[in-house]
DNA sequence: TGTACATCAGTGAACGCGCGTTCACTGATGTAC
DNA sequence: TGTACATCAGTGAACGCGCGTTCACTGATGTAC
Protein backbone atom coordinates (compact mmCIF):
# COMPACT_ATOMS: atom_id res chain seq x y z
CA UNK A 1 0.00 0.00 0.00
CA UNK A 2 2.14 2.89 -1.35
CA UNK A 3 -0.72 5.32 0.48
CA UNK A 4 0.10 3.95 4.16
CA UNK A 5 4.12 4.62 3.56
CA UNK A 6 3.40 7.76 1.61
CA UNK A 7 1.40 9.05 4.54
CA UNK A 8 3.80 8.30 6.93
CA UNK A 9 7.33 9.77 5.16
CA UNK A 10 5.36 13.25 3.50
CA UNK A 11 4.66 15.65 6.73
CA UNK A 12 1.07 16.64 7.17
CA UNK A 13 -0.37 18.89 4.77
CA UNK A 14 -1.67 22.28 6.63
CA UNK A 15 -4.97 20.72 5.80
CA UNK A 16 -3.98 17.66 7.67
CA UNK A 17 -2.91 19.11 10.14
CA UNK A 18 -5.95 21.49 10.30
CA UNK A 19 -7.99 18.78 10.82
CA UNK A 20 -6.10 17.34 13.55
CA UNK A 21 -6.14 20.54 15.41
CA UNK A 22 -10.27 20.46 15.11
CA UNK A 23 -10.39 17.13 16.25
CA UNK A 24 -8.64 17.78 19.27
CA UNK A 25 -10.47 20.96 19.63
CA UNK A 26 -13.65 19.30 19.55
CA UNK A 27 -12.49 16.78 22.64
CA UNK A 28 -11.27 20.09 24.95
CA UNK A 29 -15.16 21.32 24.18
CA UNK A 30 -16.60 18.34 24.67
CA UNK A 31 -14.46 17.51 28.42
CA UNK A 32 -15.67 21.12 28.82
CA UNK A 33 -19.32 20.50 28.39
CA UNK A 34 -18.93 17.45 30.76
CA UNK A 35 -17.95 19.23 32.92
CA UNK A 36 -20.91 21.61 33.25
CA UNK A 37 -23.55 18.96 32.54
CA UNK A 38 -22.36 15.78 32.68
CA UNK A 39 -22.05 12.89 30.43
CA UNK A 40 -25.64 12.20 29.41
CA UNK A 41 -26.49 15.67 28.03
CA UNK A 42 -23.27 15.90 26.03
CA UNK A 43 -24.15 17.40 22.63
CA UNK A 44 -22.79 17.97 19.48
CA UNK A 45 -24.87 20.61 18.97
CA UNK A 46 -23.23 22.06 22.37
CA UNK A 47 -19.79 21.19 21.18
CA UNK A 48 -20.63 22.88 17.83
CA UNK A 49 -21.79 25.89 19.34
CA UNK A 50 -18.56 26.21 21.26
CA UNK A 51 -16.34 25.20 17.91
CA UNK A 52 -18.54 28.35 16.28
CA UNK A 53 -19.29 26.35 13.89
CA UNK A 54 -22.70 24.80 12.85
CA UNK A 55 -23.93 21.85 14.12
CA UNK A 56 -23.75 19.66 11.06
CA UNK A 57 -20.01 20.51 10.50
CA UNK A 58 -18.85 18.55 13.55
CA UNK A 59 -19.92 15.50 11.51
CA UNK A 60 -16.91 15.97 9.37
CA UNK A 61 -14.68 14.82 12.90
CA UNK A 62 -16.85 12.78 14.34
CA UNK A 63 -19.48 9.81 13.37
CA UNK A 64 -22.24 10.48 15.87
CA UNK A 65 -22.48 11.34 19.67
CA UNK A 66 -21.70 8.00 21.01
CA UNK A 67 -18.45 8.19 19.08
CA UNK A 68 -17.56 11.52 20.69
CA UNK A 69 -18.37 9.73 23.81
CA UNK A 70 -15.76 7.44 23.03
CA UNK A 71 -13.06 10.09 22.38
CA UNK A 72 -13.50 11.75 25.74
CA UNK A 73 -13.66 8.30 27.40
CA UNK A 74 -10.22 7.34 25.94
CA UNK A 75 -8.87 10.84 26.30
CA UNK A 76 -9.61 10.40 30.17
CA UNK A 77 -8.00 6.93 30.33
CA UNK A 78 -4.40 8.67 28.68
CA UNK A 79 -4.41 11.77 30.67
CA UNK A 80 -4.88 9.81 34.22
CA UNK A 81 -2.42 7.38 33.10
CA UNK A 82 -0.06 9.45 31.83
CA UNK A 83 -0.20 11.23 35.48
CA UNK A 84 0.05 7.37 37.00
CA UNK A 85 2.91 6.82 35.07
CA UNK A 86 5.01 10.01 35.40
CA UNK A 87 4.06 10.06 39.24
CA UNK A 88 5.36 5.92 39.89
CA UNK A 89 8.39 6.89 37.47
CA UNK A 90 9.31 9.51 39.60
CA UNK A 91 9.89 7.22 42.67
CA UNK A 92 12.84 4.76 43.20
CA UNK A 93 12.37 1.59 42.06
CA UNK A 94 13.41 -0.03 45.06
CA UNK A 95 10.55 1.91 46.91
CA UNK A 96 7.62 -0.22 46.34
CA UNK A 97 5.32 1.20 48.81
CA UNK A 98 6.20 4.69 47.33
CA UNK A 99 4.95 3.92 43.95
CA UNK A 100 2.18 2.41 45.11
CA UNK A 101 1.19 5.87 47.28
CA UNK A 102 2.89 7.13 44.42
CA UNK A 103 -0.05 6.08 42.16
CA UNK A 104 -3.00 6.25 44.55
CA UNK A 105 -2.53 10.04 45.25
CA UNK A 106 -2.28 10.66 41.71
CA UNK A 107 -5.72 9.24 40.76
CA UNK A 108 -7.04 10.88 43.71
CA UNK A 109 -5.51 14.16 42.63
CA UNK A 110 -7.23 13.54 38.83
CA UNK A 111 -10.30 12.63 39.63
CA UNK A 112 -10.24 15.53 42.11
CA UNK A 113 -9.43 17.78 39.39
CA UNK A 114 -11.38 16.30 36.69
CA UNK A 115 -14.76 15.22 38.66
CA UNK A 116 -16.33 14.94 35.45
CA UNK A 117 -14.10 12.75 33.23
CA UNK A 118 -13.84 10.62 36.66
CA UNK A 119 -17.49 10.21 36.41
CA UNK A 120 -17.24 8.95 32.68
CA UNK A 121 -14.59 6.80 33.19
CA UNK A 122 -15.46 4.81 36.53
CA UNK A 123 -18.85 6.09 37.81
CA UNK A 124 -22.46 5.26 36.30
CA UNK A 125 -22.65 4.09 33.37
CA UNK A 126 -24.07 6.48 30.29
CA UNK A 127 -27.47 5.00 29.44
CA UNK A 128 -27.56 3.45 25.66
CA UNK A 129 -24.05 4.19 25.16
CA UNK A 130 -21.40 0.67 24.81
CA UNK A 131 -17.97 1.53 25.07
CA UNK A 132 -16.29 -0.26 22.08
CA UNK A 133 -13.92 -2.42 24.25
CA UNK A 134 -11.15 -2.75 21.09
CA UNK A 135 -10.40 0.57 21.41
CA UNK A 136 -11.31 1.70 25.46
CA UNK A 137 -9.31 -1.76 27.03
CA UNK A 138 -5.87 -0.99 26.42
CA UNK A 139 -6.26 3.04 27.74
CA UNK A 140 -8.77 1.69 30.44
CA UNK A 141 -6.73 -1.14 31.79
CA UNK A 142 -3.22 1.09 32.51
CA UNK A 143 -3.96 2.17 36.21
CA UNK A 144 -4.64 -1.62 37.20
CA UNK A 145 -1.69 -3.09 35.26
CA UNK A 146 0.77 -0.78 36.50
CA UNK A 147 -0.65 -1.38 40.41
CA UNK A 148 -0.32 -4.90 39.29
CA UNK A 149 3.09 -5.21 38.51
CA UNK A 150 4.20 -2.56 41.65
CA UNK A 151 2.84 -5.58 43.51
CA UNK A 152 4.20 -8.40 41.83
CA UNK A 153 7.35 -6.32 41.16
CA UNK A 154 7.39 -6.48 44.91
CA UNK A 155 7.26 -9.93 45.28
CA UNK A 156 9.79 -11.21 43.22
CA UNK A 157 11.83 -8.71 45.03
CA UNK A 158 10.41 -10.37 48.66
CA UNK A 159 9.13 -7.09 49.71
CA UNK A 160 5.94 -8.28 49.57
CA UNK A 161 4.34 -10.75 52.58
CA UNK A 162 2.01 -13.36 51.08
CA UNK A 163 1.44 -14.72 54.38
CA UNK A 164 -0.17 -11.56 55.71
CA UNK A 165 -3.44 -13.58 57.04
CA UNK A 166 -3.05 -17.70 56.60
CA UNK A 167 -6.50 -18.04 57.87
CA UNK A 168 -8.03 -16.85 54.72
CA UNK A 169 -8.55 -19.45 52.42
CA UNK A 170 -8.85 -18.64 48.48
CA UNK A 171 -12.14 -20.73 46.97
CA UNK A 172 -11.72 -22.92 43.75
CA UNK A 173 -13.45 -20.64 41.14
CA UNK A 174 -11.50 -17.37 42.28
CA UNK A 175 -8.38 -19.13 42.15
CA UNK A 176 -9.02 -19.98 38.64
CA UNK A 177 -9.70 -16.54 37.75
CA UNK A 178 -6.63 -15.48 39.63
CA UNK A 179 -4.70 -18.28 37.88
CA UNK A 180 -5.58 -16.89 34.21
CA UNK A 181 -4.83 -13.51 35.35
CA UNK A 182 -1.57 -14.76 36.21
CA UNK A 183 -0.90 -16.43 32.82
CA UNK A 184 -1.98 -13.25 30.86
CA UNK A 185 -0.17 -11.06 32.84
CA UNK A 186 2.71 -13.22 33.22
CA UNK A 187 2.71 -12.59 37.60
CA UNK A 188 4.80 -14.49 39.76
CA UNK A 189 3.10 -13.41 42.81
CA UNK A 190 0.76 -15.95 44.53
CA UNK A 191 -3.23 -16.55 45.12
CA UNK A 192 -3.25 -14.90 48.25
CA UNK A 193 -1.58 -11.73 47.36
CA UNK A 194 -3.55 -10.91 44.19
CA UNK A 195 -6.92 -11.31 45.04
CA UNK A 196 -5.42 -8.56 47.84
CA UNK A 197 -4.72 -7.10 45.05
CA UNK A 198 -7.88 -6.45 43.70
CA UNK A 199 -9.27 -5.66 46.91
CA UNK A 200 -6.79 -3.33 47.13
CA UNK A 201 -7.90 -1.96 43.86
CA UNK A 202 -11.74 -1.36 44.34
CA UNK A 203 -10.54 -0.21 47.98
CA UNK A 204 -8.98 2.58 46.22
CA UNK A 205 -11.59 3.52 43.77
CA UNK A 206 -14.29 3.62 46.45
CA UNK A 207 -12.31 5.66 48.57
CA UNK A 208 -12.09 8.32 45.77
CA UNK A 209 -15.04 7.77 44.39
CA UNK A 210 -16.78 8.53 47.62
CA UNK A 211 -15.21 11.87 48.27
CA UNK A 212 -15.53 12.69 44.94
CA UNK A 213 -19.01 11.91 44.25
CA UNK A 214 -20.12 13.52 47.78
CA UNK A 215 -20.64 10.93 49.84
CA UNK A 216 -19.04 11.57 52.99
CA UNK A 217 -21.38 14.61 52.93
CA UNK A 218 -20.31 18.22 53.16
CA UNK A 219 -19.04 18.55 56.91
CA UNK A 220 -17.97 14.86 58.52
CA UNK A 221 -14.34 14.64 56.75
CA UNK A 222 -12.57 18.19 56.66
CA UNK A 223 -9.16 16.35 57.11
CA UNK A 224 -10.03 14.45 53.90
CA UNK A 225 -5.80 14.22 52.77
CA UNK A 226 -4.96 12.80 56.01
CA UNK A 227 -8.26 10.05 55.72
CA UNK A 228 -6.72 8.99 52.30
CA UNK A 229 -3.31 9.01 53.52
CA UNK A 230 -4.32 6.73 56.38
CA UNK A 231 -6.80 4.61 53.82
CA UNK A 232 -3.43 4.30 52.21
CA UNK A 233 -1.42 2.93 54.92
CA UNK A 234 -3.82 0.24 55.77
CA UNK A 235 -4.31 -0.96 52.27
CA UNK A 236 -0.57 -1.12 51.84
CA UNK A 237 -0.93 -3.36 54.85
CA UNK A 238 -3.53 -5.19 53.38
CA UNK A 239 -1.44 -6.39 50.72
CA UNK A 240 1.27 -6.75 52.43
CA UNK A 241 3.81 -4.23 51.25
CA UNK A 242 6.43 -3.06 53.47
CA UNK A 243 7.31 0.71 53.97
CA UNK B 1 -55.02 22.96 65.36
CA UNK B 2 -58.38 20.87 65.10
CA UNK B 3 -57.57 20.11 61.30
CA UNK B 4 -54.23 17.82 62.49
CA UNK B 5 -56.07 16.39 64.80
CA UNK B 6 -59.01 15.07 62.61
CA UNK B 7 -56.55 13.59 60.08
CA UNK B 8 -55.35 11.43 62.60
CA UNK B 9 -58.25 10.57 64.21
CA UNK B 10 -60.61 10.05 61.10
CA UNK B 11 -59.90 7.39 58.11
CA UNK B 12 -58.51 8.26 54.92
CA UNK B 13 -61.13 9.35 52.73
CA UNK B 14 -61.59 7.65 48.88
CA UNK B 15 -60.19 10.86 47.43
CA UNK B 16 -56.85 10.83 49.83
CA UNK B 17 -56.36 6.82 49.36
CA UNK B 18 -56.54 7.67 45.61
CA UNK B 19 -53.95 10.60 45.44
CA UNK B 20 -51.33 7.96 48.11
CA UNK B 21 -52.39 5.09 45.45
CA UNK B 22 -51.40 7.45 42.59
CA UNK B 23 -48.02 9.19 44.13
CA UNK B 24 -47.07 5.67 44.79
CA UNK B 25 -47.64 4.54 41.00
CA UNK B 26 -45.40 7.60 40.41
CA UNK B 27 -42.45 6.65 42.40
CA UNK B 28 -42.76 3.27 40.84
CA UNK B 29 -42.78 4.11 37.26
CA UNK B 30 -40.31 6.71 37.78
CA UNK B 31 -38.11 3.69 39.16
CA UNK B 32 -38.76 1.61 35.85
CA UNK B 33 -37.71 4.84 33.86
CA UNK B 34 -34.83 5.32 35.84
CA UNK B 35 -33.82 1.54 35.49
CA UNK B 36 -34.49 1.94 31.68
CA UNK B 37 -32.51 5.29 30.58
CA UNK B 38 -30.95 6.26 33.66
CA UNK B 39 -31.51 9.38 35.56
CA UNK B 40 -30.31 12.07 33.39
CA UNK B 41 -33.08 10.91 31.50
CA UNK B 42 -35.99 10.71 33.81
CA UNK B 43 -38.81 13.06 32.56
CA UNK B 44 -41.99 13.61 33.80
CA UNK B 45 -43.68 13.43 30.50
CA UNK B 46 -42.64 9.88 30.31
CA UNK B 47 -44.11 8.59 33.38
CA UNK B 48 -47.43 10.97 32.88
CA UNK B 49 -47.22 8.84 29.70
CA UNK B 50 -46.90 5.11 31.42
CA UNK B 51 -49.57 6.65 34.16
CA UNK B 52 -52.09 6.89 31.20
CA UNK B 53 -52.69 10.85 32.03
CA UNK B 54 -51.57 13.59 30.45
CA UNK B 55 -48.42 15.02 30.90
CA UNK B 56 -50.04 18.18 33.32
CA UNK B 57 -51.72 16.37 35.34
CA UNK B 58 -48.56 14.93 37.56
CA UNK B 59 -47.88 18.46 38.41
CA UNK B 60 -50.96 17.76 41.07
CA UNK B 61 -49.03 15.20 42.56
CA UNK B 62 -45.08 16.23 42.38
CA UNK B 63 -44.05 20.05 42.33
CA UNK B 64 -41.50 19.60 39.54
CA UNK B 65 -38.98 17.09 37.91
CA UNK B 66 -36.50 17.58 41.05
CA UNK B 67 -38.65 16.72 43.23
CA UNK B 68 -39.33 13.27 41.72
CA UNK B 69 -35.60 12.42 41.80
CA UNK B 70 -35.86 13.44 44.92
CA UNK B 71 -38.74 11.27 46.09
CA UNK B 72 -36.85 8.34 44.09
CA UNK B 73 -33.57 8.93 46.15
CA UNK B 74 -35.50 8.34 49.37
CA UNK B 75 -37.39 5.65 47.77
CA UNK B 76 -34.04 3.27 47.11
CA UNK B 77 -32.62 4.62 50.38
CA UNK B 78 -35.03 3.15 52.39
CA UNK B 79 -35.78 -0.24 50.54
CA UNK B 80 -31.73 -0.72 50.82
CA UNK B 81 -32.09 0.38 54.32
CA UNK B 82 -34.66 -2.28 55.06
CA UNK B 83 -33.22 -5.07 53.17
CA UNK B 84 -29.72 -4.38 55.04
CA UNK B 85 -31.86 -4.06 58.41
CA UNK B 86 -33.64 -7.60 58.44
CA UNK B 87 -30.56 -9.22 56.75
CA UNK B 88 -28.65 -7.81 60.13
CA UNK B 89 -31.38 -8.69 62.06
CA UNK B 90 -31.62 -12.52 61.02
CA UNK B 91 -27.98 -12.76 62.62
CA UNK B 92 -27.92 -13.90 65.83
CA UNK B 93 -27.02 -10.26 67.97
CA UNK B 94 -23.70 -12.01 69.52
CA UNK B 95 -22.53 -13.03 65.97
CA UNK B 96 -20.96 -9.47 64.90
CA UNK B 97 -18.82 -10.79 62.13
CA UNK B 98 -21.95 -12.69 60.59
CA UNK B 99 -24.03 -9.19 61.55
CA UNK B 100 -21.18 -7.08 59.04
CA UNK B 101 -21.14 -9.97 55.77
CA UNK B 102 -25.36 -10.09 56.34
CA UNK B 103 -25.07 -6.39 55.93
CA UNK B 104 -22.41 -6.29 53.26
CA UNK B 105 -24.43 -8.97 51.18
CA UNK B 106 -27.75 -7.51 51.57
CA UNK B 107 -26.18 -4.31 50.25
CA UNK B 108 -24.51 -6.10 46.75
CA UNK B 109 -27.51 -7.91 46.44
CA UNK B 110 -29.54 -5.21 46.01
CA UNK B 111 -27.24 -3.15 44.20
CA UNK B 112 -27.23 -6.28 41.61
CA UNK B 113 -31.08 -6.00 41.56
CA UNK B 114 -31.52 -2.37 41.20
CA UNK B 115 -28.20 -1.19 39.49
CA UNK B 116 -30.25 2.19 38.43
CA UNK B 117 -31.18 2.88 42.12
CA UNK B 118 -28.16 1.64 43.42
CA UNK B 119 -26.40 4.81 40.52
CA UNK B 120 -28.57 6.73 41.74
CA UNK B 121 -27.60 6.86 44.79
CA UNK B 122 -24.41 5.82 44.89
CA UNK B 123 -23.15 6.59 41.36
CA UNK B 124 -21.86 9.76 39.88
CA UNK B 125 -23.96 12.78 40.97
CA UNK B 126 -26.86 13.87 38.98
CA UNK B 127 -25.77 17.23 36.69
CA UNK B 128 -28.03 20.30 38.15
CA UNK B 129 -29.88 18.43 40.93
CA UNK B 130 -28.67 18.97 44.27
CA UNK B 131 -30.62 16.60 47.04
CA UNK B 132 -32.45 18.43 49.98
CA UNK B 133 -29.98 17.62 52.90
CA UNK B 134 -32.96 17.93 55.05
CA UNK B 135 -35.51 15.13 53.74
CA UNK B 136 -32.41 12.93 52.04
CA UNK B 137 -29.67 12.66 54.97
CA UNK B 138 -31.80 10.53 57.36
CA UNK B 139 -32.39 7.57 54.73
CA UNK B 140 -29.06 7.95 53.20
CA UNK B 141 -26.86 7.26 56.02
CA UNK B 142 -28.62 4.04 57.17
CA UNK B 143 -26.58 1.84 55.80
CA UNK B 144 -23.52 3.62 57.33
CA UNK B 145 -24.93 4.34 60.70
CA UNK B 146 -26.26 0.35 61.25
CA UNK B 147 -22.34 -0.44 60.21
CA UNK B 148 -20.99 2.09 62.65
CA UNK B 149 -23.10 0.41 65.61
CA UNK B 150 -22.15 -3.29 64.35
CA UNK B 151 -18.30 -2.31 64.62
CA UNK B 152 -19.07 -0.36 68.28
CA UNK B 153 -21.14 -3.02 69.66
CA UNK B 154 -18.42 -5.57 68.72
CA UNK B 155 -15.82 -3.23 70.41
CA UNK B 156 -17.81 -3.05 73.29
CA UNK B 157 -18.30 -7.08 73.72
CA UNK B 158 -14.67 -7.40 73.21
CA UNK B 159 -15.10 -8.62 70.23
CA UNK B 160 -13.07 -6.10 67.94
CA UNK B 161 -9.04 -6.04 67.80
CA UNK B 162 -8.29 -2.61 68.45
CA UNK B 163 -4.60 -3.47 67.92
CA UNK B 164 -4.80 -4.70 64.74
CA UNK B 165 -1.10 -3.14 63.43
CA UNK B 166 0.10 -0.71 66.06
CA UNK B 167 2.23 1.21 63.51
CA UNK B 168 -0.06 2.87 61.38
CA UNK B 169 -0.79 6.48 63.03
CA UNK B 170 -3.78 8.75 62.91
CA UNK B 171 -2.93 12.01 62.20
CA UNK B 172 -4.55 14.91 64.18
CA UNK B 173 -6.86 16.57 61.51
CA UNK B 174 -8.35 12.94 61.42
CA UNK B 175 -8.29 12.54 64.96
CA UNK B 176 -10.85 15.19 65.61
CA UNK B 177 -13.29 14.55 62.44
CA UNK B 178 -13.39 11.00 64.26
CA UNK B 179 -13.65 12.70 68.00
CA UNK B 180 -16.46 14.44 66.63
CA UNK B 181 -18.01 11.60 64.87
CA UNK B 182 -17.71 9.30 68.32
CA UNK B 183 -19.39 11.76 69.99
CA UNK B 184 -21.87 12.57 67.80
CA UNK B 185 -22.88 8.71 67.32
CA UNK B 186 -21.98 8.01 71.00
CA UNK B 187 -19.76 5.63 70.11
CA UNK B 188 -16.73 3.87 72.30
CA UNK B 189 -14.51 2.16 69.89
CA UNK B 190 -10.95 4.01 70.02
CA UNK B 191 -9.82 5.99 66.66
CA UNK B 192 -7.47 3.29 65.04
CA UNK B 193 -10.78 1.06 64.63
CA UNK B 194 -13.19 3.83 63.80
CA UNK B 195 -10.47 5.20 60.80
CA UNK B 196 -10.73 1.47 59.93
CA UNK B 197 -14.48 1.04 59.80
CA UNK B 198 -14.33 3.77 57.15
CA UNK B 199 -12.21 2.13 55.15
CA UNK B 200 -14.21 -0.97 55.30
CA UNK B 201 -17.04 0.99 54.35
CA UNK B 202 -15.84 2.76 51.67
CA UNK B 203 -14.13 -0.54 50.27
CA UNK B 204 -17.31 -2.07 50.80
CA UNK B 205 -19.35 0.08 48.42
CA UNK B 206 -16.29 0.38 45.92
CA UNK B 207 -16.06 -3.18 45.50
CA UNK B 208 -19.78 -3.34 44.73
CA UNK B 209 -19.68 -0.17 42.52
CA UNK B 210 -16.72 -1.69 40.55
CA UNK B 211 -19.08 -4.62 40.06
CA UNK B 212 -22.60 -3.33 39.41
CA UNK B 213 -20.74 -0.84 37.34
CA UNK B 214 -19.35 -2.68 34.88
CA UNK B 215 -15.22 -2.29 35.61
CA UNK B 216 -14.40 -6.20 36.36
CA UNK B 217 -15.11 -5.96 32.00
CA UNK B 218 -17.05 -8.96 31.00
CA UNK B 219 -14.77 -11.82 31.47
CA UNK B 220 -12.21 -11.04 34.19
CA UNK B 221 -13.84 -12.85 36.85
CA UNK B 222 -16.03 -15.15 36.91
CA UNK B 223 -16.72 -16.20 40.07
CA UNK B 224 -18.13 -13.11 41.51
CA UNK B 225 -19.88 -14.50 44.81
CA UNK B 226 -16.61 -15.88 45.74
CA UNK B 227 -14.34 -12.83 44.66
CA UNK B 228 -16.69 -10.58 47.08
CA UNK B 229 -17.10 -13.11 49.56
CA UNK B 230 -13.03 -13.45 49.84
CA UNK B 231 -13.05 -9.77 49.97
CA UNK B 232 -15.59 -9.58 53.03
CA UNK B 233 -13.18 -11.74 54.99
CA UNK B 234 -9.78 -9.53 54.32
CA UNK B 235 -12.16 -6.62 55.52
CA UNK B 236 -12.84 -8.39 58.55
CA UNK B 237 -9.55 -8.59 59.00
CA UNK B 238 -8.80 -5.03 58.28
CA UNK B 239 -11.13 -3.87 60.99
CA UNK B 240 -9.72 -6.72 63.18
CA UNK B 241 -13.00 -8.36 63.90
CA UNK B 242 -12.67 -11.63 65.25
CA UNK B 243 -15.16 -14.39 63.31
C1' DT C 1 -81.80 13.80 53.66
C1' DG C 2 -81.18 17.54 50.27
C1' DT C 3 -79.04 21.46 48.38
C1' DA C 4 -75.21 25.06 47.53
C1' DC C 5 -70.69 25.70 47.44
C1' DA C 6 -65.71 24.51 47.67
C1' DT C 7 -62.12 21.54 46.55
C1' DC C 8 -59.63 18.75 43.68
C1' DA C 9 -58.08 15.58 39.53
C1' DG C 10 -57.46 15.59 35.10
C1' DT C 11 -57.77 17.82 30.17
C1' DG C 12 -55.95 19.94 26.13
C1' DA C 13 -53.67 23.55 24.07
C1' DA C 14 -49.82 26.26 24.06
C1' DC C 15 -44.99 28.47 25.14
C1' DG C 16 -40.22 28.07 23.94
C1' DC C 17 -36.56 25.18 24.03
C1' DG C 18 -32.75 21.83 22.54
C1' DC C 19 -31.58 17.65 20.48
C1' DG C 20 -29.45 14.16 16.51
C1' DT C 21 -29.12 13.67 11.98
C1' DT C 22 -29.62 14.31 6.75
C1' DC C 23 -28.97 16.75 2.54
C1' DA C 24 -27.98 19.68 -1.35
C1' DC C 25 -25.05 23.49 -1.74
C1' DT C 26 -20.83 26.76 -2.02
C1' DG C 27 -16.25 27.89 -1.94
C1' DA C 28 -11.62 26.98 -0.61
C1' DT C 29 -7.63 23.83 -0.67
C1' DG C 30 -4.91 20.20 -2.72
C1' DT C 31 -3.28 17.24 -6.75
C1' DA C 32 -2.23 15.51 -11.46
C1' DC C 33 -0.81 16.59 -15.68
C1' DT D 1 4.50 27.38 -13.69
C1' DG D 2 -0.39 27.03 -15.09
C1' DT D 3 -4.67 24.86 -15.63
C1' DA D 4 -8.53 21.29 -14.78
C1' DC D 5 -10.37 18.47 -11.74
C1' DA D 6 -11.08 16.19 -7.21
C1' DT D 7 -11.39 16.53 -2.44
C1' DC D 8 -12.83 18.49 1.60
C1' DA D 9 -14.75 21.99 5.30
C1' DG D 10 -18.39 24.36 6.38
C1' DT D 11 -23.33 26.35 5.41
C1' DG D 12 -28.20 26.67 6.08
C1' DA D 13 -32.50 24.68 5.91
C1' DA D 14 -35.19 21.04 7.24
C1' DC D 15 -37.04 16.50 9.46
C1' DG D 16 -39.21 14.79 13.56
C1' DC D 17 -38.63 14.34 18.15
C1' DG D 18 -39.11 15.00 23.34
C1' DC D 19 -38.73 17.97 27.13
C1' DG D 20 -40.55 21.19 31.46
C1' DT D 21 -43.92 24.06 32.67
C1' DT D 22 -48.16 27.21 32.60
C1' DC D 23 -52.96 28.09 32.18
C1' DA D 24 -57.90 28.31 31.68
C1' DC D 25 -61.21 24.84 31.62
C1' DT D 26 -64.56 20.82 32.89
C1' DG D 27 -66.55 17.62 35.69
C1' DA D 28 -66.46 14.74 39.65
C1' DT D 29 -65.99 14.34 44.68
C1' DG D 30 -66.41 16.11 49.33
C1' DT D 31 -68.39 19.34 52.96
C1' DA D 32 -71.38 22.66 55.49
C1' DC D 33 -75.67 23.88 56.50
Amino acid sequence: MTSVESTRVKPPTPRERARTQTIADIVRLGREHLALHGAAALSLRAVARDLGVVSSAVYRYVENRDELLTLLLIDGYNELGDEVDAAVDSVPESDFAGQFRALATAVRAWAIREPASYALLFGSPVPGYQAPGERTTVPGTRVIVRLVHIFDAAFRAGALDAEVSPGVVIPEGLAADLAAIRTEMNLAAPDASLARGVLVWTSLFGAVSFEVFGQYGPDTFKAREELFGHQLSVLQGVVGLQG
